[in-house]
DNA sequence: CGCGTTTGACCCGCGC
DNA sequence: GCGCGGGTCAAACGCG
């Protein structure tokens, strides 16, 4: 459900051709329509033109931001590659929170200095599904271990691929402290075989570890990354809500 | 009975 | 060197 608003979103964001940007034309069939109409549907009109004009100046304003999210992201890709090409010689420890701080952020897909590839991912889960640690990826997973961390109120699980017996690949799961509808599983490694379950549905909170190098998919990615910081931002919430009511209510007249 | 999950104990790296 | 905290192990347990 969320996954699906913020598809509209970053549609709404993202495109140049989209539907906040084809509303002129809209209002224009209607004052077309009304050719001859009292000044009640021409104060009508005038009111349409004002919310179209501040809808579109609210879409330039979600364009920047997105804008800037990008220009961030780029910025800390490039602190942590310089990270991987001077630390090398790091603590396993250390080199974990170096590599943990970058993902909060984004997730590094190309991090061909690290051996363990580290990748965080967020997952939207239902209301009902609150007391529930799966998530489903494609992937088989088994459990091996529950922790309360001093950080995070809720346990973390600690998974390890179970369809393989020499696949490396570990997840970590844990609720989110800002936001308990949100899952951050974190992915340690590279599968060594190819995914064992693609359900449909799935498609927005699956992440294809072994395929990564794929820009498409790394895409994909990204802007889920990036939805998940938007949708925990409440301004961002409120304004996407009044850009998508008013936009409804336009094109159902 | 087999398999997956739970959970307390243990290990080990890090910071002081 | 010691204590803390995250990660892992493995015995106990539950379910089909």
């Amino acid at each position: 459900m969320e996954f699906t608003l913020l598809d509209t979103c970053l549609d709404l964001s993202l495109n140049s051709t989209t539907s906040l940007d084809e509303l002129p034309i809209k209002q224009q069939e209607v004052i077309g329509l009304g050719g001859g109409i009292p000044s009640n549907d021409e104060a009508a009109s005038d009111h349409l033109a004002k919310e179209v004009k501040r809808l579109s100046g609210e879409n330039t304003k979600l364009r920047e931001v997105l804008s800037v999210m990008y220009d961030n992201y780029n910025t800390l890709r490039k602190q942590y590659m310089n990270n991987c090409s001077t630390s090398g010689t790091s603590r396993k420890r250390k080199a974990e929170k170096i590599t943990s701080r970058v993902n909060s952020e984004l997730s590094d897909e190309d991090s061909s200095c690290n051996k363990s590839r580290v990748l965080v991912h967020h997952h939207h889960i239902q209301r009902s599904d609150h007391t529930t640690l799966l998530v489903k990826d494609g992937y088989e997973w088994r459990k091996y271990g529950q922790k309360i961390t001093r950080d995070n109120p809720y346990p973390r699980a600690y998974f390890k691929c179970s369809f393989a017996p020499t696949c490396p690949v570990k997840k970590k799961v844990q609720r989110s402290v800002d936001d308990k509808s949100i899952i951050v599983a974190t992915y340690e490694g590279q599968h060594n075989h190819s995914k064992v379950v693609l359900e449909a549905g799935e498609g927005s909170s699956t992440t294809t570890i072994g395929h990564s190098h794929k820009q498409p998919e790394f895409n994909k990615l990204l802007i889920d990354q990036m939805a998940s910081s938007l949708t925990r931002d409440p301004k961002f919430k409120a304004a996407l809500a009044a850009a998508l009511r008013e936009k409804t209510i336009l094109t159902h007249k």
